[in-house]
DNA sequence: TAACATTACGTTAGCCGTAACGATA
DNA sequence: TATCGTTACGGCTAACGTAATGTTA
């Protein structure tokens, strides 16, 4: 057996090319150095330099030897990065989600149903929130429609719907609902981290209409600063979020409700029934919101 | 970078399940093991083992850390093993035969003109000749035909022809040669370890005529001993081996003459040269042999 | 009481840095 | 003289063993 401090020091000589060069990498005094590839060389029982007066470099085995040094190390360094990362995993959740409302709504029931872990959230694609959850990346996720994949249990657990708030002058401002239609000649900000409804956007307008912000700060600042018509959601208006000087309209299009479901896999079930048992009872739907014009 | 010997500690606990009985393995104290895996899971910030009071075992991120330290150990002890094969490989020329006597013949010239080098030789069959001609386990191999791979450089370097050595009152002493078919009768002693020649044998005669020693020495015993005819060679019989009460006849088939060729990979050719100068002038065809009947 | 793990303490092996020396360009 | 490697010496870290303590079956 072999000490990795002395591979380490070979392969940072292998590197460099001479020990002077290698000890300042390593922060070690040459003599150090000198002593260690030594001592590698006894502990080999082989020579691995080609030495004459004050010039040292490796031999044929040398070379050999550097580079199965290196595969030693990566296997340390592998095996330290698996086993830290994997006793990460034991102490999170990691939930994807292909909104962020959900997310933030869930958030403080897995505060309270998973003690003692942490849970790590994100925003992903449909596509990767699957195989996520099947590869056991997430071991939760929340989804916008039932995959009626016989190993995911899906519950769901909430409801959304897409509100344009637009200005109270505005032509469409007296509308009880609108379609997508009605907006084609619009040009509507529109938050760009909002999962799945940004592609729904994207699908049902044409990028003319949308003013993606790629910051929720930005975004908010032109709401603020413009009188331009937004996305806006039965959520956001039950909370509360009106936008001044606008009027919010339901679009009545079916790609814009969405309902969520929450979604692990079958053979975890049980050890999420506590989250699911909190969640089945607050359904939130979100409909009857009154608009509330500042 | 987590050192070896701490992994190793951590293996042993993994395969022992106690302390006691791993420190026993490791030849170190209970405290001194105790530590040791206090430091490593201090070293990688994670808990690897579930303790109550005087029981330890390993947990969930334990078992997956023994796994990954057994890895990187194999890692290091491949390197250590395959560095010192690779510098006993650059200090050794192997070489191979299908029949002892070359070998003999050879390695005097081997010793001189490869100065520093260990040789090493041994008996192979002609398959594994060739297969470890091209892999490089070996650097030189006597076959007893040109394999025609232009690969391979061949030189024809010595003769040997196969002779059978007979009872004196035997019916065949008379002859001047024979041939197999003659010896259909006979039970013919023979050195188990003379590489091809065996196969030469088994395939003329049956299993019936051939008495195989397994060993040198109970072959030269049965010899002295009886007056059963055994294989002789040109080359024996040159060096002056002929066995009391018997007469040596050569035996006719073009199987029992054998052409024996020095080869090595071509793009090895010139390292050894010098031994190829040395066996070509040196040519020993070993025909025209007396009988000297003792 | 036997088996096992942990804590406390003193010892020592061995790794390191500084200093001095040797060799080359 | 500047650069680079090796040898010599002394210091200090840290791994070790012994002894003592604590817990369970």
């Amino acid at each position: 057996m072999i000490e990795n401090y002395l591979l380490e020091q070979f392969v940072a000589f292998a590197e460099c090319g001479t020990l002077l060069k290698a000890s300042g990498e390593l922060h070690i005094s040459q003599p150090s150095l000198s002593r260690s590839m030594k001592k590698l060389e006894e502990e080999l029982g082989v020579s691995l330099f080609h030495r004459e007066n004050s010039k040292i470099s490796l031999n044929e085995t040398g070379m050999v030897a550097a580079e199965y040094a290196r595969r030693a190390l990566g296997a340390n360094q592998e095996m330290i990065d698996h086993v830290i990362s994997f006793d990460r995993s034991l102490r999170t959740v990691f939930i994807g989600s292909c909104a962020p409302l959900p997310i933030n709504d869930l958030m403080p029931t897995l505060q309270e149903r998973m003690p003692g872990k942490t849970i790590s959230a994100e925003i992903a694609s449909d596509i990767k929130l699957l195989s996520g959850l099947r590869n056991r990346s997430y071991q939760l996720a929340i989804l916008h429609e039932d995959p009626g994949d016989k190993s995911i249990f899906c519950q769901r657990f909430m409801e959304e719907q897409l509100y344009i708030s637009i200005d109270i002058g505005h032509a469409l401002a007296k509308e009880k609902s609108v379609s997508f239609e009605d907006l084609k000649d619009l040009r509507i900000l529109m938050d760009g981290n909002v999962g799945f409804w940004n592609d729904v956007c994207r699908e049902m307008l044409s990028p003319d209409n949308l003013l993606i912000q790629s910051s929720f700060d930005a975004f908010s600042e032109l709401v603020q600063a413009s009188r331009l018509p937004l996305f806006n959601s039965s959520q956001f208006l039950a909370r509360g979020y009106h936008p001044s000087g606008r009027v919010s309209i339901p679009i009545a299009d079916n790609e814009a409700h969405a309902t969520y479901y929450l979604s692990c896999l079958v053979s975890e079930q049980k050890k999420y029934r506590s989250v699911f048992n909190a969640t089945r009872g607050n359904l939130i739907t979100g409909s009857h919101i009154q608009n509330n014009i500042q």
